[in-house]
DNA sequence: CCTTTGTCATTGCGAGCGCAGCGAAGCAAT
DNA sequence: ATTGCTTCGCTGCGCTCGCAATGACAAAGG
C-alpha cells in the first residue's frame, strides 16, 4: 500500500482544468449556435473590436494563441467578410486586419450577449471573489510559464 | 463604431483558459518526461491509488473524462502492466481495474513529485486564497454545467 | 549589389479529444 | 424462451490543436 495518497478532487490543476473545460464548452456552444463563431475567431474579433488594425503577429501576442490558430481564425473571418486584410504599407509580408462593416455589426451584437453570459456565470460569486480569482490566475499563469 | 467594447484580458473565461492551459502544459511535460504518463493516465492512477478497484464507468465518473479517454488510458496502463483487469463477478461486460505491484511502486514515486510540484506552483498564494479559489471554481463549474 | 540571417504568414502533419455508432452482455416483461 | 430496451467497453471518424518546416519578404553585413 502506498505511503501517501492523493485526492484528485483537491488537486488544483485538475479542478482548474475541469472548470475551464466546462466554461469553454458552454461558451463555445453559445457562440457557435448564435453567431457561427469558434472561440479563436471570437477572440480575434474581441481584440480587433478595440478599434486598431493589427497584424497576425500582434494578434498572437494579444490573444496568447498559437500563430497557426490565429491564422486559421483570420482566414475564416476573412472568408465571411467579417474582417478585411489591408496590405501593410512598409512590410510586404504582413497585412493589417480590421473589422469590416459587417464585422462591426456582428461585434455589436455579440458584446452584449457576452457580457450577459458572463454576468450570469458570475452571479454566484462576489466582486471581491472575482478580483481575488483574477489575481490568483495571473500568479499561477506566471508561475507555470516561468518554470520553463 | 461599437456602442460597447470589451477587454479580453478582463474576461474571466479567457483568463481561466489561459491559466489552465499553462498549468496543463507544464504538468503534462513533467509527467511525460519523468514517468512516461499522459494526464488521463495519471488521473486514472490517482483514482485507483485510493485503493478500491473500479470499472471504467466508475472512472469516467470520478475523473470527469470522456469514456473514450478513460478507455484509451486504461489500455495504455494495462499494456505497461501498471494496472490489471479483473473479470467482473456479476457483470460479464465489465472489468474491475486496479493497480498492480508495479503500478503501486510508480504511484508511490509520483505522489511526492506531484505534491512537490503543486506546492511550488502554489508558493505564491496563501492557503486562504487557495480555498477561495477552489470554492469559486466549484461554483463556476456547477453554473456552467447546470446551464445545459 | 549579393549573401546571410531573421521575421511574418502559411501549409503539412501528427497527436489528442470526444461524439456517434457498434457488438456483447444484462435486464425487464410477457 | 423471445422480444425489446439499457448499459458496458470499444472502434471509427472528424475536428481542433500546435509544432515543425516552407515560402515570401525584410534587414544587415560584406
Amino acid at each position: 500500500m502506498a505511503a501517501k495518497k492523493l485526492n484528485l478532487d483537491n488537486f488544483l490543476p485538475y479542478r482548474l482544468s475541469i472548470a475551464s473545460n466546462a466554461l469553454s464548452e458552454r461558451i463555445a456552444a453559445e457562440y457557435q449556435n448564435r453567431f457561427g463563431l469558434k472561440i479563436p475567431e471570437w477572440r480575434l474579433m474581441a481584440v480587433l473590436g478595440e478599434g486598431k488594425p493589427k497584424t497576425q503577429r500582434e494578434l498572437v501576442e494579444a490573444t496568447r494563441m498559437d500563430k497557426v490558430t490565429v491564422n486559421r481564425a483570420a482566414k475564416a473571418l476573412a472568408e465571411r467578410q467579417l474582417i478585411a486584410r489591408q496590405a501593410h504599407e512598409v512590410d510586404g509580408r504582413s497585412h493589417h486586419l480590421e473589422l469590416t462593416e459587417t464585422g462591426w455589426s456582428l461585434y455589436d451584437a455579440i458584446v452584449p450577449a457576452a457580457l450577459a453570459s458572463e454576468t450570469q456565470l458570475e452571479s454566484n460569486i462576489t466582486a471581491a471573489e472575482r478580483a481575488t480569482m483574477m489575481a490568483i490566475l495571473a500568479k499561477l499563469t506566471a508561475a507555470a510559464e516561468d518554470y520553463a
